[in-house]
Order: structure tokens, then C-alpha cells, then sequence
DNA sequence: ATAGTTACTGACTCATTGGTCATTAATCAA
DNA sequence: TTGATTAATGACCAATGAGTCAGTAACTAT
């Protein structure tokens, strides 16, 4: 009764598959990963990863969508179910969760997304349609249900949430870059930027 | 006569080379790019790029370094070397320098130094030393003196400058992934940031 | 048991490409 | 003009790695 060599697991596969990748891709990025390497961190021999993905690219695109889409449906929901106001929300809600992404795994994926992005449209795309123009759309109507309730002064921040967001995005790519030479308290970093704007476009200082 | 199939300029190649390699990795990446490409697009043949650039690797570290190096060493000799107040400064040079960047052919240098950083430690670490942490200090130094002459409260900005730029990185960043689905006025958002922040330390609104 | 199905393996192919080097030709000094 | 020097060429080699496929073994139904 030696112990099978393998075992047959088609529901797990694909989703081990690309937790695999995810991992080596953020250690190697995507053109430097090989198929074969990430086959044997899934335990998993190629011919079988070749088998649930059509090609190379293809799995890139299933690990983007994979671990990006829950995060940004998170904070929609939470966006349009609280009962705060604005303030409230984005110095607390979204402040942690700001705070959070960067140190999250999901940090990587800034780095797939901005150095293969432009050689995969359409993932840019999908990453446009589900991910970005959600979120900012999301923190507009946030910004915009203060205004309405008085809290905030109307500001260009109405047309640009996009500056909620960039502190975030600089300290991934900090935390990936420099961390070794410099680290960088990311989280009083972006509670100081959220402070700065609330400073600035809130009606009453309290 | 027939003109000569080439002419031999020792002196002109290295430039010309580098050149084709910036626009070459700007386009395709790092990996993707083909040495055989880039010597094309240099006008020259592969085995004259080698007698130049020991590997790809080398040409890469060298592109990087060419293309950067003047431009922050531009802004901090500004820096030094200016009789205006810190706010003034912020609001004037340093926000033209702020826009012109993401708009300039060095925006893609993020993106090669983004993917391909963190597999070329003394890369980064060059980086480190030359631009990010002379530029930080350079930014640091200035608001300080703001501080100083009384003009600026003293805040966590002090020890974030890197808020001042985060904007500048992700407008890069978005120019070169969302262009196609959203334009995005740099210019403008990052204005307002720059306003935000100065209205928030400033200790008279005038 | 046993035959049938299919998840899974891994050796192989073949296009690609980083890097070399023997050869060629532009330039220069005498 | 001619010989010496070296910038420049491009055919070539060796390695690599994406993708294939003939075969194998785990499971399943009878």
C-alpha cells in the first residue's frame, strides 16, 4: 500500500496554481518566472498547469484578477452600507484600509500591473473596468455625500479621488524598492496625507 | 568613392546606444526587449553594443543612470541656490518641475525601475544614493527652512517629503497604464495637491 | 475484480536570444 | 601608398524555456 504518487484534485488545481504564481512573480516578476518553477512550488508538474491555462499570459491574467477583485468589492460595500459620514469614513474605514494594502500581499501586484500592463491591454482593461474606475467612482460618491451634507467645503478633490489614493500607491512601491535602504512608517505616512486633506476641505475644524 | 558602409565614432556610440535602449525598454520592458532590437535601433550591429556594455544587464544600469542623474540634480541646485520663501518656492519651481515630469520621456524610467528594481539590488541602491535620498533631503531642507523663518508649523511633513512627490509618481504611473481609458490632468491634480498640503502647514493663509 | 475515464506526468521539440569571435573595413601615421 | 590599428560587422554557438503529447496511474462505476 505505498502511498499514491499523486493525487487527482481538479477542484484545487487552479486555484493552487496561481497562488503559486502569485508568489514567484512577485519574487521574479513575469517574464524572469518560469512556467516550470511555478509548476513545482504548486506541486504540480507543467504539463498539468498547461492543462487549466492556456499559456503564460493567461495565467498572469488569472492571478491579477484573482486576488485584486475581493479587496475592491470590500470597500465598495463597506463605502455604500456605512452609516458615518464622510469624515468619519475616510478617517477611519478607509484610513485602515489604506493603511493596510501595502503591507498586504497584495502589494505585488502595482508592480505585475505597471510593468507588464502596457504589453497587456486588455488586462488593463479589466483591471480599468473592475478595479480603478470602481473604486475612484465609489470615493466620489463619498466625497460628494459630504458636500452634500455640508461637511466638506466643494473642492477639485471632487474630480480628483485619485489623490486619496497615490500616498497609498507610492508606498508600495516604496515597501518594494527601498525598504532595505530606508524603511518608510507608510502607516503615519498616509494618516498624515488623509489629515492634510480633511484639513483642508472640511467647513468645521473640531 | 562609394560612400563607407559605416563610420567609426567611438566618442557618439555609448550615447547613441543608450538612447536606443531607453526608448527600446520603455516600450517593451526589460525582458522583453531583444539586444539584437536595440542595436538596430541604434543603427549599429549587436557585437559593437558588447564592445560597449559588458551585458544587457549593464546597458540597462547605464540607461537608468544617464537619464536620471540631470534632472534632480536641476532641482536640487535650484533648491539651494534660490532667494525665494520655502511656500513660494512649492508653489512656483517645484510645482512646474512636479508637473513637467510625468509629461516627460523620464516617466518611463519609473516603470523599468518599478519591474525590474528588485532584481537589481545595486541598482536600487544606486538609485537610493543619487537621486531618491539626495532629492528627499534637498525637499526636507527646504521645508525646514520654511519652518524657520516662521512661514510653515511645524508638522509630520517634516519627516514625509516623499508626500510631496507621491502624486508625481502615481500620475507616471497612471499616464502610462490608463491613458487609453481615462485621461487625467496631472497638471491640475497635482496643483491641488500642492495646495492642500501648503494650506494645511502654512501659518498665515494669505 | 476489471474495464473505462481522465487527471496527471515528464521527456521532448523547437523557436528564441544572449553572448562570442573570426573577419572586414575605416582611419591614421609614416 | 602602405602598413598598423582598432571600430565595427554578422554568422555562429549554446542555453534556455514555452508549449506539446504519448504514456501512466489514480479514481470510478459496474
Amino acid at each position: 500500500m505505498a502511498k499514491p504518487r499523486f493525487q487527482r484534485r481538479k477542484e484545487d488545481r487552479p486555484a493552487e496554481i496561481t497562488a503559486a504564481a502569485m508568489s514567484a512573480f512577485a519574487e521574479k516578476g513575469f517574464a524572469a518566472t518560469k512556467v516550470e518553477d511555478v509548476a513545482r512550488r504548486a506541486g504540480v508538474s507543467k504539463g498539468l498547469l498547461y492543462l487549466y491555462f492556456k499559456t503564460k499570459e493567461d495565467l498572469f491574467k488569472a492571478v491579477i484578477r484573482n486576488f485584486v477583485s475581493p479587496k475592491v468589492d470590500a470597500l465598495i460595500e463597506n463605502i455604500e452600507t456605512t452609516d458615518m459620514t464622510a469624515g468619519e469614513f475616510l478617517a477611519g474605514p478607509f484610513l485602515k484600509f489604506a493603511q493596510s494594502i501595502p503591507k498586504s500581499p497584495a502589494r505585488i501586484l502595482v508592480r505585475l500591473l505597471v510593468s507588464e500592463g502596457p504589453r497587456h491591454p486588455d488586462l488593463v482593461a479589466w483591471y480599468w473596468e473592475n478595479v480603478v474606475s470602481r473604486g475612484l467612482e465609489a470615493l466620489r460618491t463619498l466625497l460628494v455625500k459630504g458636500v452634500r451634507s455640508g461637511e466638506f467645503r466643494p473642492s477639485a478633490l471632487d474630480n480628483f479621488p485619485h489623490l486619496l489614493v497615490a500616498p497609498v500607491v507610492f508606498s508600495m512601491l516604496w515597501k518594494q524598492l527601498f525598504e532595505d535602504q530606508a524603511t518608510l512608517d507608510t502607516d503615519r505616512m498616509i494618516a498624515q496625507h488623509i489629515e492634510f486633506v480633511l484639513d483642508s476641505i472640511r467647513t468645521t475644524s473640531s
